[in-house]
DNA sequence: GCCCAAGTGATAACAGTTACCAAAACCGAA
DNA sequence: TTCGGTTTTGGTAACTGTTATCACTTGGGC
């Protein structure tokens, strides 16, 4: 398993802490945030530091391994998976799902300039309703 | 100028405080932060209170007047241009400019249920380079 | 095994945002 | 126009998610 990005820098080790933060967020599909990925690495590493949490998190990202989701509802959240994808958010509980790319394709912009930006990535952010929601809000308004 | 949205609810007043943010966010074209925003409502009105522009901020997007974007970057960003168009945010300096719709047509993908979520709105998000942070870093990077 | 840069844990600090509450303002009704 | 009750405000404390700091530890090339 390798997590050395493309950047030039300091070389990464793999630690344990780092290894079992990676391999954990590898293995859920429900986008956890800091404090999620915090109580599943604990189950294993029960003295892990929330920093170091955040610290890998950060790494990890910048390195491309996982995806960081800035999306609203207060905090970040992180995705193991990094194949080109969107993501929803339901507009009620903040749950976060995956929509495939082609679901909604759409032409690579990369290096295109627009408005006086030279573009680099894009993704459709959608807000919907979450099965759970639409269901209980059909139960309240008809 | 009314503000009321479709939402039932409290009547809302539109007092000072509420027509200034509303106007100024109206006004420019730079999708301000919070406290951006509580700067320029201050030159008209010194003695506003923070809270009351993040109260009215908050009020203004619910109801539909002005949109609240969350890029990432540490801090949410307002806009008072409510047509459809999309966001781009600069890797580097973190500038956000707007998209205009027709540059990445995309379906209009409201009431389709894809994975388990009923679809409301969708946006794209770019990420790029500003015209000042390409030209700085083609003077490093060659 | 040795070395030392990279990483860790604990915690303080920080930024942005929200909650609280007494005082003030809005606005429909009288 | 004044009144009355509800909404809103200003000031500030509290809160939340995240980052910085630093002494100690560890991974991994030699």
């Amino acid at each position: 398993m390798t997590v050395q990005g493309t950047q030039s820098g300091p070389r990464l080790r793999m630690t344990r802490q780092r290894k079992v933060i990676l391999e954990e967020i590898r293995r859920v599909r429900n986008h956890p945030s800091a404090d999620q990925v915090y109580l599943m690495v604990r189950k294993r590493l029960p003295h892990i530091s929330l920093a170091t949490v955040y610290r890998n998190l950060d790494i990890l990202s910048a390195e491309g391994a996982i995806l960081k989701l800035e999306m609203g509802g207060g905090q970040r959240r992180y995705d193991g998976e990094t194949c080109a994808h969107h993501h929803v958010r339901c507009v009620r509980c903040g749950r976060i799902g995956d929509i495939p790319e082609d679901a909604c394709p759409l032409p690579d912009m990369a290096g295109v300039e627009v408005e006086g930006f030279l573009l680099l990535t894009r993704q459709i952010e959608f807000t919907g309703l979450c099965r759970h929601c639409a269901a209980s809000r059909e139960a309240v308004a008809g």
